[in-house]
DNA sequence: TTGACAATTGAACAATTATTGAACTATAAT
DNA sequence: ATTATAGTTCAATAATTGTTCAATTGTCAA
């Protein structure tokens, strides 16, 4: 994940076109509507985050019950690794939150948005 | 974009655990609740489409109004052919729709759940 | 037809990324 | 203390991906 950086060979702010517009006006006048570039990598990185099946299981599976990095490995049939490193960058995206009991971490969703979003997605997939 | 391929070595169906569930009834009743194969494919594979920084402006540009390739290229500072390929990802995951008029080809959005989701990935990146 | 412009396409390259396996840390039980 | 278990982290690897450049297609105008 890159949370913040540009994909293979993006660089947004100095990217040169090789044509005239077409219409001028209306790119001048839809260029002050886009948004910040701030705001672009954020999103972009959010829905990157989103964007890997097994975070996605993860989500899933943490939506019906917090768990434990083993638990979470067996129900996706992953190794504790890969799971903890997904759990890594889904933390860091604050969607989930862990919470250290005994020899245990227990993960849970952090974000109430996550749920809205999946079923908003959902519907689009299914037409 | 891979559309309805794996990531880098995942393979969801054969992965092996290498460890034991702590809470096997618990992972045991979640089971049958996770999403089948098929939808969890569309779903990630929808955000990963949405997870690029080139894409979501396309999207937020159509947004404000339909446009032609060259206008687009323009507004982003990209080339044409850059936005072009970005074009048929968003084409291809019904996101955007194409209209040849003339020597153009004019893009507009394509579905209305995309309005909602980004409305919704901006709440969640603004804290 | 010829020339110019708009857009698409394919190959190639650089960069990113998910998993693996091993090493390491931390906690609990004996 | 020692052993075992849970989880994290590092390095390496294989695969994916976004852009560039060149070549191509399609459309309009002269």
């Amino acid at each position: 994940m890159c949370y913040f950086g540009q994909k293979a060979g993006v660089n947004m702010e100095n990217k040169k076109s090789d044509c005239e517009a077409i219409n001028l006006d209306l790119v001048e006048r839809i260029r002050p509507n886009m948004p910040e570039m701030n705001t672009l990598y954020e999103l972009s990185d959010f829905f990157k985050v989103m964007g890997d099946g097994t975070r996605i299981q993860l989500l899933w599976a943490l939506e019906e019950s917090e768990m434990c990095v083993g638990d979470l490995a067996v129900l996706l049939n992953m190794t504790k690794s890969a799971v903890s490193h997904q759990l890594k960058v889904l933390r860091t995206a604050k969607l989930v939150k862990a919470q250290k009991k005994g020899k245990n971490v227990i993960y849970a969703l952090d974000d109430y948005h996550v749920k809205n979003i999946l079923e908003k997605a959902l519907e689009h997939v299914r037409e």
